[in-house]
DNA sequence: CATGAATGAGGTTTCATTCAT
DNA sequence: GATGAATGAAACCTCATTCAT
């Protein structure tokens, strides 16, 4: 494709990353939603993880927007709209695990980071080459991150 | 400060990048080294948060450098030597973790991902002014990403 | 035309130099070459003052280049190399002519230097305009030259 | 000499390298006007050479001032009328000579500059370290350069 | 509509000049 | 007076954008 060409669809580079990106978090989102509510806080997390696994394999450049804080220079207002609705759904259900007794009670946002934020710098390792990702790993991350988050009777 | 001042103390601005980082990698280093290898893997992990948390309070690019992957294009071979020696110490303490059945047989470099990729996602918010980082938070914080690599007797 | 865009076709401003003086020194070296080695000693002298006064004649930017001392810190190895194979090409020449004994018995990047000085300092006065080149001019200027490093028979 | 102490001597670089450049030319110039008007011809061209041999001998700069071209941008009035000065020496000799029938009817910057162009292009080849510079080759190429410039009875 | 050469604003680097010590 | 760190104008270079083909 001519360098040129881009511009016949998009106004700038920068329209074109948030339009990306607004693609990229629409699809996960949707993903996220089939079902999420109805299922219980432990599957609930379950799903998510699935989400994210299979949100970061469609495409190389899926990780590149995940990792993208909100306050990131080049998002839109709409970029950022559409990241506080996936927001509001994972609050939602950690408010539930949280008032189940079943989560930890930090916020929302806290949270997101944690689980996100391990999630993110382990697919690194992936992308590297560094580490190869079968399903045992998958589901020993996804209790990595769900211990994490859990919240456990006693401490040690 | 003029243009060229800069150049006066640094050959490049990807020299000026180097040293930064190599400071930073160089002080977060010596400071894990003190007492570390003593310490009871619980302790351990307790030193190893103090020394992040200490770390990303002394500066505000502390941060960039340690969300900087080992294959950054502008990271030269001194640099990747530091991370490594950096990496190495951590690795020891993960496998002693390990050998005594405390934290989970995960590789090493997955185990940093997870604590570093859940650490630098949270001061991310503090940085944005999204959470505040009081001595309560630190602690819970510390307790969740112990709870994700530790090795649970028993798993839901 | 744009500042940028040289660099579609050349790296940087290094390579230009280098490429426009291969260029140069390239079409000389082939001028030079055609039918020189059969010519006896004077008409090859002939024949390499005229391609000097045909070559300068070409570009502006020519002087420039035969003007280039061997060591000029901008020229990269391909250009040295390309200098070494010109030299060559006199070096023969005047060997010829000083074993027929119709040259002096000097080193031959003496006689180059000579004959190379003497042209392009005149060479300069067309250029700001102090001289004009006719064909009178050209005959009696390569007469002296010839007469500089011709083995005259008595000397005065 | 730190860089900035310059700046008490001189306006500017430009101003140093006038300054340094009409030193030259007039030392230079008092040389060449010793007795140089009562010698004959060929015993007044022995004299240049000399003068020239003496003052290249003498600091290593020398060289770059005499290849100076009469226009070059960073010389001021006071440089350009020096060297007109200098000049208008060299033309009274040279019209002295072709006045005697012993030197060529070209125009004197034409005879300079053959003399001088070839003069500098051997100069650079001994400060290359090219060639080295004996009693014995001073002597021949000061022929040369007479040779170039005289007035033979018979050409070929 | 697609292309990629041309563009020039902005980032990086140099170097003649200044000025606090 | 001497110094050399600091300066910023100008040179070099990059890359998002434009536009003639």
């Amino acid at each position: 494709m001519g360098t040129g060409t881009i511009y016949r669809y998009f106004d700038s580079k920068e329209t074109l990353v948030n339009v990306l990106f607004q693609e990229s978090i629409q699809r996960f989102t949707e993903k996220l939603k089939q079902d999420f509510s109805e299922l219980p806080v432990r599957e609930g997390f379950h799903h998510v993880f699935c989400c994210l696994v299979q949100f970061t394999k469609e495409s190389d450049y899926a990780l590149f927007f995940l990792e993208t804080k909100k306050n990131a220079h080049y998002l839109n207002d709409t970029s950022r709209k559409m990241i506080e609705n996936l927001t509001h759904m994972l609050d939602d259900y950690f408010n539930k695990g949280k008032a189940e007794g079943v989560i930890r009670s930090l916020p929302s946002n806290v949270l997101i980071a944690i689980v996100l934020g391990a999630f993110l710098k382990i697919y690194q390792l992936v992308q590297t080459g560094d580490i190869e990702m079968d399903m045992d790993l998958i589901t020993e991350l996804e209790q990595c991150c769900w211990d994490a988050i859990k919240l456990h009777s006693s401490q040690n």
